[in-house]
DNA sequence: TTGTGTTTTATTGCCTCC
DNA sequence: GGAGGCAATAAAACACAA
């Protein structure tokens, strides 16, 4: 047995006791709350309500003698504190959480009880207040996944679009090249060729995806032409002009709205090669393989 | 009325701080 | 080493559906 335990008068070791104990502590017409209290509301009470006690007992007030004698013959009964002391203590807990010794001496005398079940009570409450607490977290927690959640599938349903939609200018592109090879080596345009270009450019928003914070980055030791600042990784097949600087490459250049790769702009119509010789595996099934969020 | 789940009061053992 | 806090737990009191 603890030396805490045994605080409330009486033998605390598996809520014995008895009432021997009780009545040898208790003094009729006590000023004194605390003695002979062994049970959550002091005893001294129910012999005398209009004692130094701020509260009176729940059974004083509805019962009277038959709870009175009950409380003789099974003083260790455990008793419910009143909901007047249960608000007063609950705006003490407001005020400050934490239970210093004065302030509890005080609270017990105000309200009647040890000073032990204050600190119980406080300790209690503390506990309750810490459960609460980890509920908020928790849903706080659970909001946030939520959020990101959706966010997520929000940037799934995004990826498949613009997969598709790389896809659909893939076509275009090798049916234009494929019309380029069975046609005259004219350096004129058709009118449908003109189109399917400006088709394409005009998908490949340079400005929407390089200004975009939240677009993806390509992976798996494929670095883009900002990452890697070095245009000669995109000009390798090129490379034997060397008459074209950095500043005239860039010019030169766009930035595939996918991956944020940066690469020539090829005229003539014929970057179908470049374009997807640059993406590694590219057929239907891996080219976006390379993908991470 | 009774069985069952929840809340409240209290104890115990361990830990930290002074 | 004592005081006090905390986590785990017991047990009484309470709420409530069947």
């Amino acid at each position: 047995m603890s030396a805490r335990g045994f605080l409330y008068g009486g033998d605390s070791s598996g809520g014995g006791g008895g009432s021997s104990g009780f009545n040898s502590l208790f003094v009729p017409g006590s000023s004194h709350s605390f003695a002979g209290s062994r049970s959550m509301v002091s005893f001294e009470d129910k012999r005398n309500g209009s004692s130094g006690s701020f509260f009176r007992t729940v059974d004083q007030e509805d019962n009277g003698d038959d709870e009175y004698d009950e409380y003789f013959q099974h003083p260790e009964k455990k008793r419910r504190l009143k909901v007047d002391q249960v608000q007063f203590l609950e705006k003490s807990f407001e005020t400050d959480n934490k239970l210093e010794p004065d302030r509890k001496i005080q609270l017990a005398k105000d309200l009647g009880l040890q000073p032990r079940q204050i600190a119980i009570w406080f300790q209690n409450r503390r506990a309750r207040w810490k459960n609460k607490q980890l509920e908020k977290d928790y849903d706080v927690l659970q909001e946030s996944y939520n959020e990101l959640k959706a966010n997520y599938e929000n940037l799934l349903l995004e990826k498949e679009k613009l997969k598709s939609q790389v896809l659909d200018l893939s076509d275009k592109l090798l049916l234009q090249e494929t019309e380029k090879g069975t046609s005259d080596s004219s350096s004129t345009k058709s009118p449908s060729e003109a189109l399917q270009q400006e088709q394409v450019m005009d998908c490949v928003n340079v400005q929407d995806v390089a200004s975009d914070s939240s677009s993806p980055k390509c992976v798996d030791g494929v670095q883009s032409f900002s990452e890697r600042g070095d245009s000669s990784y995109l000009f390798e097949q090129d490379q034997s002009d060397g008459s074209l600087d950095e500043e005239d490459n860039l010019e030169k250049m766009f930035v595939t709205p996918l991956s944020g790769y940066l690469l020539p702009k090829i005229e003539n119509c014929d970057y179908p090669e470049h374009y997807l010789g640059l993406f590694p595996n590219h057929d239907q099934d891996q080219s976006f393989g390379f993908w991470s969020y």
